[in-house]
DNA sequence: GTCTATAGAAAGATAGAC
DNA sequence: GTCTATCTTTCTATAGAC
């Protein structure tokens, strides 16, 4: 049995594939990305690829699952007891001031993937479902600090969803700008709505 | 001389292929153009496209330059004498409430570029530059609303940096997401910044 | 399941006539 | 400047051996 593929319905080379597929996504962008790229940063060969998925697409459409539940589950790790403090942490996840290479690519894979949203109805239907998502992951955070009486004054839904926006414009322009002042512009925006400290 | 080619060192023919490409990016988004697409969209025939460009991420470029232009001349068009009004103006074309088909497309095609400063340093650079700009923009009606003695109490960069970051968000959302609300979100947010009511 | 080899289509780009 | 025709490369996908 192995650990990484329980329960999603993935064998090992299938998840090999997407492992490679979103390494060669991060070095090509989703206009260059081919098969063949693909293949290069897999030790199987192209046709491995078709046995396990029937196109391209296919491969693409699989990944985007497969990055979705990596990034929900990164941001829902390791909640602590105090309510103010989880909050915090999940709005510095959703907003971090700065990216460790690996976070970076997952971030740039699902702006690729979100991208594709522009002219794919099923991508579009899978990012609405992400960002309502967290939006609901932040909102039931905000009203745990609520009910603790920490946090005061505040609509949760509205709140989720301002620190949602804050999130989706920070990563858009930490990706697409050289200017970083977005990010702590977004951060400083999320934490004063909720008027707790950075740190 | 043509009226809409003054002065930007485009004849006829290099704007009606920009046109073409500007409509067969709307339709097919970047990863999926090709030049025989953009030449379906334009009356001559494929050569004549390279007769006049380079290549095609020669016709990319130059139509990333042509968006921007239109960006900004519609984001400046038409300024009134009320700096409450002017500004209120600004924000309602940077984060507006609905697109009609036209702006969706302007809008539709500089997302689709900008998807592609993930992966092309000159890309980036553009759209460094036009963040910045925008955030000058509105610094600059900001502080003249200030000047009024209309809005108070604001820090000129800080806020138009905010309201750039809510225009992003939402168009973000607005073009990857089927879920509307959060181009309200962006707007009250941005209303909200500045103590004017948003009509 | 994985391989090599290749079919078949589409891509970017050019040649040469007009 | 624009055309048709074509070259060359690259792409997606498959065939058939192992």
């Amino acid at each position: 049995m192995d650990g990484m593929t329980r329960g999603t319905g993935r064998g090992e080379t299938e998840t090999a594939i997407l492992e490679a597929t979103y390494r060669a996504l991060c070095e090509y962008g989703y206009a260059q990305l081919s098969v063949q790229h693909i293949a290069e940063n897999f030790e199987k060969s192209k046709s491995a690829i078709y046995y396990h998925y029937d196109s391209k697409d296919d491969v693409l459409l699989s990944l985007l699952d497969f990055v979705v539940e990596t990034f929900f589950e990164d941001l829902e790790a390791e909640t602590g007891t105090d309510p103010v403090e989880n909050l915090r942490l999940l709005v510095d996840r959703l907003v971090p001031a700065s990216l460790v290479e690996e976070d970076l690519d997952l971030h740039t894979v699902m702006f690729e993937l979100r991208s594709e949203a522009l002219t794919k109805p099923v991508y579009r239907t899978k990012f609405t479902e992400v960002d309502r998502t967290v939006c609901q992951i932040v909102e039931s955070y905000v009203r745990t600090a609520i009910d603790s009486g920490v946090v005061t004054g505040v609509d949760p839904e509205q709140t989720a969803r301002r620190i949602q926006q804050h999130a989706l414009s920070a990563q858009t322009a930490r990706l697409t700008t050289e200017d970083d002042w977005a990010v702590e512009t977004a951060r400083d925006a999320a934490f004063e709505l909720l008027d707790v400290p950075q740190d």
